[in-house]
DNA sequence: CGACTAGTTGAGGCCAGTCAATGTTGGTGG
DNA sequence: CCACCAACATTGACTGGCCTCAACTAGTCG
């Protein structure tokens, strides 16, 4: 419902996107959206600030970023000048290994915050591709650093950004490690329904933005096998699969499948 | 050798450590080591400060923890107060999952700053356990925030400190997403090498101070995989493995084997 | 329409897990 | 000092889950 609303408010900015370089800068005054009206506020960097600090948090947010499906964000080895918090569509981070493999590590979704791979540091670790048209506000790292450094507040909802990070990955490579492709996906399945439910959408039925071949990356799987696992849940009636229309019918018993230590 | 010498300027602490309870909290004033004259200043949170800077860190060490091998220094669950830098010896942290499956999430050493999990949160998300006898000492995270707004130098150090954590996850996440038994083994020695050589150790001849079983569920493999690759990797002579101790032999193999795209 | 991408399904093989037996090490107490 | 025990480690036989390779279908776009 109320990503709904924010969708339709951030409409206006779409005039100024051209085609040709994929990604444009929108000069703030141009911006009609503000973080005070926007319906995500409490789901990002704001999240129990009182009004004054949101203002600042606001004054920090002096472009946006409007991304095409497959555009990218930023790459591997960019400098890293800010971060970037999601208003609609939503985002893969990848990680490239020297090997030439690659992995992606993240799917993003409105609300929240990317590219702290790169904060304290030279360069951005990952490359982030949006996964359906996408915008993005920009948060100059720079000044969100200063704003921390006058604000205790603000400095404390940098370092649970910085922390929910690390504690994302945990969970992550609990499944990687521990975990078999049925438990994998079902986490999944359960976090994407999970983060839905929090932006207002249904938690039962939602669509997949990413392929089998992405999913399968970021589960540690092949696209067969996140395809096969997909099916089997289907037959036992644990969900209703149809391309990338999930339907999650029995909820519990995907839940039992995480629960069970083997 | 640098090592060598901390081990000994620590030593006098000794003898304020009683076996009832475990550990053991130490006034500042009877602390005879600080942050200026440890060997490992420039490896944690002073890196690249200015004196004053440093001196400001020093002060904010209030206390050190001598754990014995086995202890736990902090465990899920526990309000989180400080984050904790080893001065000797060595730390698993380890993730516990609902199902009853844990994990181990890393290996530290000395010079590293481990507790990062649970900044910005009320509480740690994993378990700290001492794997030999191990001090740390405490930096009260309130007063390092407080330090933080004060001095950017700090508050720089502090945010690449958790993007640090957060990229190590990353390479984590990789490894046991996309790597073999084989290469996750080759990855996990090479790591040690190279961790050990930044201390001032031989980069080709260390001990181990986890057993097959922490390994094994570091890198998501079973203690008898972890086992066979050894003897495998001893049989091609990569290195040579007695126990615990591992010689480095074929520095060069063991990286082609991590560069191998299958 | 053909070319292309995404997804499904099957056959077969291999890597790593499981189970089990045995060897090795280190600490403890008589 | 040695015997004993528990924890750690090694090795083998077997199994099975997931990967690989391949064929086929459906939908999309120029």
């Amino acid at each position: 419902m109320q990503v709904a609303v924010m969708l339709q408010t951030a409409r206006p900015c779409q005039d100024f996107a051209t085609p040709q370089p994929r990604t444009v800068l929108l000069d703030v005054k141009r911006v009609q959206v503000t973080c005070q009206t926007c319906k995500l506020q409490n789901l990002c960097l704001s999240e129990g600030l009182d009004a004054e600090a949101k203002s600042h948090i606001d004054e920090l947010v002096t472009a946006r970023i409007r991304l095409r499906k497959g555009d990218t964000l930023f790459r591997t080895g960019i400098p890293f000048t800010s971060l970037y918090a999601i208003r609609s569509g939503s985002c893969k981070t990848v990680s490239l290994s020297e090997n030439g493999h690659d992995q992606v590590a993240g799917y993003h979704m409105p609300g929240e915050i990317i590219g702290t791979d790169g904060v304290g540091t030279d360069a951005h670790a990952c490359q982030a591709v949006a996964l359906e048209d996408t915008e993005v506000c920009v948060l100059p790292f720079e000044r969100l650093a200063a704003l921390s450094r006058q604000n205790r507040q603000v400095q404390h909802n940098l370092h649970r950004l910085l922390s929910r990070e690390i504690a994302r990955e945990r969970v992550l490579m609990l499944l990687l490690g521990t975990m078999h492709a049925e438990q994998r996906l079902a986490v999944f399945l359960l976090d994407l329904s999970q983060r839905y439910q929090v932006l207002g959408y249904s938690s039962c039925e939602f669509v997949l933005r990413m392929t089998r071949e992405e999913i399968g990356s970021y589960l540690g799987l092949t696209l067969e096998t996140v395809s096969r696992v997909f099916s089997r849940f289907q037959r036992e009636g644990l969900v209703q699969v149809q391309g990338r229309v999930v339907k999650l019918l029995d909820r519990a018993s995907v839940k039992r499948l995480v629960d069970s230590s083997d």
